[in-house]
DNA sequence: GGGCTGGTTATGGTCAGACAAATAGGCGGG
DNA sequence: CCCGCCTATTTGTCTGACCATAACCAGCCC
């Protein structure tokens, strides 16, 4: 009784064990699969599959032939879940509410044409909206769409949807770029958001391509003491 | 001649290139493994690869006997990697230079003992230093170190090894909690780095514990115009 | 000595078959 | 009508065998 089948769960487990507790240095070359497998008492591809999952969670390093080592600095990769805004409110348990500040059809100004690889010319819809957080603003957006790409978004009004939520249904999966940055509230933002002019403001930047065209670009401007925060 | 063995890779390509088409809608269940293993003509384990693989980047969701179906709002995670500052300056084919600020050993203030769950009056060595690139302020690292956890820490002077290399060393495997936010340069901060009173400064905060023991915690200052970007 | 070549070996991946675990949905009892 | 049990179905995982691919290295030729 009691001996129960070895996953390839205990298998890992019992390797990151090695590994944390330098019984297997950083840099040292580890057994090979096969001798593991019979260590462990499994088959090589539950071997196989926690060594992978250790090397894609960045401990270790592996070459054919060369074998598979500790890795000396651990490349260790942060997480971050990138919600819809509404989902990230609604998750707190607060209300989610939006408001249209602006919307505008013009050609894209040079530096926007420039950053998404325009043609001269090209128009664009340019939004200014809020998101709010039972009621206290919680996140500004500063969205410019590509009609080239999307002539639909010039019919929609965004009155009651948000630009992200339609973006979502429209082009479910894209490409895209994400900067996160600190920057000075200045006009519409300050206003929005209640800072004081200079005060700083944590900012992501987000560029979205679809097929290899660009759809749109937007600049979030978070409220005040908003943190990025992960584990890993 | 030219029917080559399809690999995982080959049906996870088709399954995305589907999913991405909209030939299976959002929320829409797709064949089961097997009946994919029959259309491709591989076995259910490799399906299952292609599949697991889509499900951990987030755009299938599995669930025994109910079946597989395409995320309806895809569920996209942003992967930043972590670097050493030193490497991450080297990377870029720049100079890297360490310069200690300060040192200094004393009772944890209430703040710190409250973040690390350090007991009353537990000493911490406080170090405050400047990374720079090609001999420009690059980061100013105000970096806290709990004596209780590494006594080895006292005994190190820090004067031409930072602290993060240091702690690497000592203490290669950790968990790791991080935050990105925007804070306003004042003090040390501002001088170190060249900034006015005032200016938004982008930050991050990290702490640091082994076996459930906290090690450090470091808040991190870098340079004007610094942005955290990664595509996705 | 230096460079090419082929053998050896570790990891990468596929396969077919089997069993395990979870659970949606039907069935029966109250 | 509602609730709880059963079962068929689907994914999850393991096995042991096999071939593929990369690269270290020894030995050969020049």
């Amino acid at each position: 009784m009691g001996d129960e089948k070895t996953t390839f769960r205990d298998v890992k487990a019992e390797l990151l064990r090695r590994i944390t507790a330098q019984l297997w240095a950083p840099g040292a070359l580890v057994p090979g699969e096969v001798d593991l497998a019979t260590e462990f008492g499994v088959a090589r591809a539950t071997v196989n599959r926690a060594m992978r999952e250790l090397t894609e969670e960045g401990l270790l390093e592996r070459r054919r032939k060369a074998g598979t080592r500790v890795r000396p600095s651990p490349l260790r990769a942060a997480r971050f879940e990138i919600p819809l805004v509404r989902a990230e409110i609604e998750a707190g348990g607060r209300a989610y509410g939006y408001r249209l500040i602006g919307r505008a059809v013009m050609a894209a100004p040079g530096w926007l044409a420039a950053r998404l690889s325009l043609a001269p010319g090209t128009r664009v819809v340019h939004l200014t909206c809020l998101h709010s957080a039972d009621g206290a603003p919680y996140q500004f957006e500063d969205r410019w769409i590509s009609l080239a790409a999307l002539p639909g978004a010039g019919a929609e009004g965004f009155e009651t949807i948000g630009p992200n939520e339609w973006l979502i249904r429209a082009v479910p999966f894209s490409e895209v770029e994400i900067s996160f940055l600190a920057t000075a509230a200045a006009g519409e933002v300050a206003a929005a958001l209640g800072y004081g002019e200079g005060e700083p403001v944590f900012t992501a930047e987000r560029t979205t391509w679809w097929q290899g065209q660009a759809i749109t670009h937007v600049r979030l401007s978070f409220a005040r003491g908003h943190r990025m925060t992960t584990r890993y």
